[in-house]
RNA sequence: GGUGAGGUAGCUCAGCUGGUUAGAGCGUGGCACUCAUAAUGCCGAGGUCGAGGGUUCGAGUCCCUCUCUCACCA
């Protein structure tokens, strides 16, 4: 076995003015998936992340939804970690880049980088929007092109020509926050002198920082000198101001990597973990960072360089996927292949999306697409066909002839031995984070188990019952070779995993744990461990998701959102519904009346297989008849507890096709979604049917 | 415009340092089986490897030109 090693990991810091959506879940799936292999193989390993929450357009999302920018923050921050968690991704701490401990990292590092004569003062000439009172970041001057004379194009680069420039080069600039015509000031700037680090960053990336495709990408930079970087921003800003500068502000890439800091450091301070032992300049730990492939930039030349500034250690490696495509376009709002998290969570397991990206994941930093159709099929074939059927296929004559107990020796050692001798190159393809070639070995490795079954025919034996005793040795041979390839799936399929090892009646794996056999021991009879999809069901992932419809109307995402408790309007976020269904979405008595509210009483309600989050609910409507339900209320609700209650059920809803069956209408409950959940209910005398109003 | 990545069967992708008839999964056609969530196994059809030129005994695999797609440009 080799050493254990000591690894801290990051994926990048979301930013903190809007959802999440399966691009920032791409890059957490596949951090998370290299942590959990990590973990597997017995390796002391952590993962961090934090939201990153300055700068301007933050600042300006705030002002214009009426509340603090903390405020925005804050919400967001509750949503992001919500989602991360239902995606299963197992960050061992998220926080945020407005903390106490990042401000803190960010002076202390400043000021050893100012009292190392790594900060230059300069002047700088910039646009000042006089109407809103600030100076304007590129982005947020607007004209026309310079060079093509294309209307309408942001500050630094045009979208028709692809020409760069500066603000001060557009023709007929305006603000895009005021449209006003902005003014040209000077005001004094910091900047970290990058070029003091070109040879160590040189150094740096060819020497493993990076995959060989970035370090090529990098010599671009390098080869025409690193230039110095302004770290600070004008006074109105949402950030940490700068210790020695009144109303000068850090740049928002200035605190955010180092937000990883301070995310690391809020784990040491509930652990035992000393952060010195992870950050300091001679540390023997490994430190690596995920991130997508357009902020190489400041991950690979800023922020190694800011750690050696501040006499820390470099990071290991910066590892760089590439994006996302939907049914091969970019995501697009108006498309509706903008989908969030939640939207995917609303509709699928989690870890189907994991076990998909996980097949299509390698090393490089090309784009992936995601193609819908394949989604499902590839899913229904591989986990649900093959990987789970060989449990499934197997278990059944364990329990019925042999009494649910394992035979004591296997029927093929040499596969056996095979399915172990594989496990060294699946983990080697994880180690290099090539997903997808460690998923190809595996889903090789259960054709072959599938054919060994064939091979045998335990069916066939079973008519014969002197043959008995071979079936059960073809079964436990079947369902050791099922075992091995689930501890080989952890790390992309942990709950499935979880409930494969109970079934075998085991308690948890490691990685080595494979080459031992399980024999003479009792399993559970088997329970389906995968639910096969609609194909058809993926069309709820891209229809158009907009504020408006899902809060005037609750159709689609909505309806399903407030059935689990929580506003989510997908595109905008929570917050922006929140505020504009106060002022701007009042409805008319007419409106109101248009939905039909009815007492129901809950029949019966039952646990569905694969779903963790709903329930099936059998209401008895009176007038209107049985109705069956679906309401996300698995958390909260046991459904013994329910039968017989009074609910509230919106009756002239538009039924809706979901995984499990369709559900004819929505229970109404309120609360923030979780645990915490709360069923409207009517009081004793109401009976079903009758109308709420 | 500059730089990088990519263009391989209907779809999504493997093809390591150049070497016999270019691979996989899905989809598709046929057969078998019925233990398994209409699951599984076997056989087959499908590609002039973006275009053109070059190096070589031999090139998806190296070089040049062109073309299309994507990304980045502090």
């Amino acid at each position: 076995m080799t050493q254990r090693r000591r690894i801290l990991v990051t994926s990048a810091l979301p930013y903190a003015n809007g959802p999440l959506h399966l691009g920032h879940i791409l890059e957490a799936i596949q951090t998370d998936i290299w942590v959990r292999f990590q973990k597997l193989r017995g390796h002391e390993c952590y993962y961090v992340c934090a939201d990153d929450t300055h700068g301007t357009p933050i600042m300006l999302k705030a002002q214009s939804e009426g509340i603090s920018a903390e405020q925005l923050i804050a919400q967001i921050n509750v949503e992001h970690q919500r989602d991360f968690k239902d995606m299963l991704i197992g960050m061992d701490n998220f926080g945020s880049t407005h903390s106490a401990e990042n401000r803190q990292f960010c002076d202390r590092m400043y000021l050893m980088h100012r009292d190392a004569g790594y900060i230059d003062r300069r002047m700088v000439r910039q646009a000042y929007d006089e109407s809103a009172k600030m100076f304007l970041p590129d982005r947020y001057v607007k004209g026309t092109c310079p060079v093509c004379a294309t209307p309408d194009q942001y500050g630094d680069s045009c979208e028709n020509c692809g020409s760069t420039y500066t603000p001060a080069d557009l023709k007929n600039p305006l603000s895009a926050v005021s449209g006003t015509i902005p003014v040209w000031r000077e005001s004094e700037h910091y900047f970290f002198k990058l070029s003091a680090f070109e040879q160590p960053l040189l150094n740096w990336v060819r020497n493993g920082g990076v995959q060989e495709s970035v370090a090529r990408k990098l010599d671009e930079w390098f080869s025409q000198g690193l230039r110095d970087w302004d770290i600070s921003r004008d006074a109105p800003y949402f950030g940490f101001e700068i210790p020695d500068a009144p109303l000068k502000y850090f740049y928002v890439w200035f605190d955010a990597p180092i937000g990883y800091l301070a995310s690391f450091a809020q784990l040491c301070e509930r652990s035992d973990l000393k952060f010195e032992e992870f950050f300091n300049a001679d540390s023997t730990a490994e430190l690596h960072h995920f991130i997508g492939k357009d902020i190489l930039y400041f991950h690979t030349l800023f922020w190694p360089a800011v750690l050696q500034a501040a006499a820390m250690r470099r990071p290991t490696s910066v590892h760089a996927h590439g994006f996302l495509t939907i049914n091969g376009q970019k995501m697009s709002k108006s498309r509706g292949t903008f989908i969030t998290a939640r939207r995917y969570l609303q509709n699928f397991p989690s870890e189907y999306l994991r076990y998909y990206f996980a097949a299509k994941l390698g090393s490089g930093i090309d784009d992936m697409d995601m193609n819908l159709d394949e989604f499902t099929t590839r899913l229904n074939s591989e986990i649900v066909g093959k990987l789970v059927n060989i449990a499934s296929r197997c278990a059944g004559f364990i329990t019925k002839n042999s009494a649910g107990r394992l035979a004591g020796n296997l029927e093929d050692q040499g596969l056996f031995d095979a399915f172990v001798a594989a496990g060294e190159n699946i983990a080697q393809a994880y180690e290099r984070r090539d997903m997808a070639s460690a998923v190809r070995d595996i889903m090789a490795l259960a054709d072959r188990a599938n054919q060994y079954v064939d091979s045998r025919k335990p069916w066939m034996l079973a008519k014969d019952a002197a043959k008995l005793p071979q079936v059960q040795l073809v079964c436990t041979q079947g369902l050791n070779l099922f075992r091995i390839l689930m501890i080989y799936l952890q790390p992309v399929l942990p709950q499935m995993a979880a409930r494969a090892a109970s079934f075998l009646q085991e308690s948890s794996w490691e990685w080595r744990d494979a080459a031992k056999p399980l024999l003479a021991s009792s399993i559970h009879p088997y329970e389906p461990l995968a639910v096969r999809l609609d194909p058809k069901a993926v069309q709820n992932l891209i229809e158009p998701e907009t504020a408006a419809a899902s809060a005037a109307l609750p159709t689609g995402a909505a309806r399903s959102a407030a059935a689990t408790g929580t506003v989510h309007a997908g595109a905008s976020s929570a917050t922006t519904l929140a505020a504009t269904s106060v002022e701007g979405n009042l409805i008319s008595i007419d409106d109101f009346s248009r939905i039909d509210l009815r007492v129901a009483k809950i029949l019966s309600a039952e646990l569905i297989a694969g779903a963790d989050k709903l329930l099936k609910l059998r209401v008895d409507l009176g007038e209107l008849g049985h109705r069956e339900i679906f309401a996300g209320i698995r958390a909260a609700y046991d459904p013994v507890s329910l039968v017989g209650r009074l609910v509230v059920v919106v009756a002239n809803l538009e039924p809706r096709k979901m995984r499990f069956g369709t559900s004819q209408g929505m229970m109404l409950a309120a609360g923030p979604g979780g645990k915490d959940i709360f069923a409207l209910s009517a009081d004793s005398g109401a009976t079903p049917g009758m109308r709420v109003k």
